[in-house]
DNA sequence: TTAAGTGCAAAGGCTTTGCAGCATA
DNA sequence: TATGCTGCAAAGCCTTTGCACTTAA
């Protein structure tokens, strides 16, 4: 496979991704590109986004157990913060995992290519119901 | 199910995760049990890993697209670098960490009760493969 | 025209589950 | 003895793939 034709199918899947505010996930985006146009199918979804990771357009997430999403890839670093009682993902940018990158790369010897951060907890509406102080 | 007996099986399991220098997925961890007593079985494997992670024993890793295993819980919080080249992965521990989750706590309001940090890049033994500098 | 993209259905992995027999307390 | 654990095989999911047809350039 080697992305040479800009199809519909791929302009298509790019949009939604492109205006989703969120994450999505397999299921998701095929909902709602099928919504669009119902002659995609499910395989042709995982084709693109495999491919649109090889080309470094999108991010894979693997966010906390059964959550893995897709997002396009933009140019500012970010990381997510999950609610494990709605599942609700915050981004959130911190120059400190900057300099805790460089740090790690000082003394481990590593060189390091990407730093992923998932924070995990309750977001402000849960934490009043579970009633944590 | 409702883990009330203590049984030959989980006792090997729990051993083979304390011994493990490093993580293990489920494959391995089958194999190691597998070579040290032939009766048991991948479904028991699976289930027990299960019960480990709901008794807060053990804790499953996502480290990143095709690494996932498990490991005993230990009091101290580290991380993961996972080189991608080798697969290799090692733990490290930064202070830094903990500030920073200070810092999140206070912009964003969530209550943090996990960070989950994984780097990714080149080991020292891989970065020379690579010619990176 | 022709190499690449796609739908469909089948195949692959990994994980879970139903059930009958076995083990623990 | 009674409840829970286990092996086995089947079932379930999610993802990938083979193949014939379609499409972009």
């Amino acid at each position: 496979m080697k992305n040479e034709y800009k199809t519909a199918h791929r302009q298509l899947l790019l949009d939604i991704l492109r205006e989703a505010k969120t994450h999505m996930n397999v299921k998701e985006l095929f909902q709602e590109a099928y919504k669009r146009d119902h002659r995609i199918s499910l395989a042709t979804v995982y084709r693109n986004l495999r491919l649109f990771e090889e080309l470094g357009l999108v991010d894979e997430r693997r966010l906390g157990k059964n959550h893995c999403s897709y997002e396009m890839k933009t140019s500012s670093e970010h990381y997510h913060m999950v609610c494990t009682t709605c599942g609700q993902v915050k981004e959130f940018v911190s120059p400190a995992v900057g300099q805790l990158v460089d740090e790690v790369q000082r003394n481990s010897g590593f060189i390091v290519t990407r730093a992923v951060l998932n924070v995990e907890g309750y977001c402000p509406e849960c934490k009043d119901k579970v009633k944590v102080e």
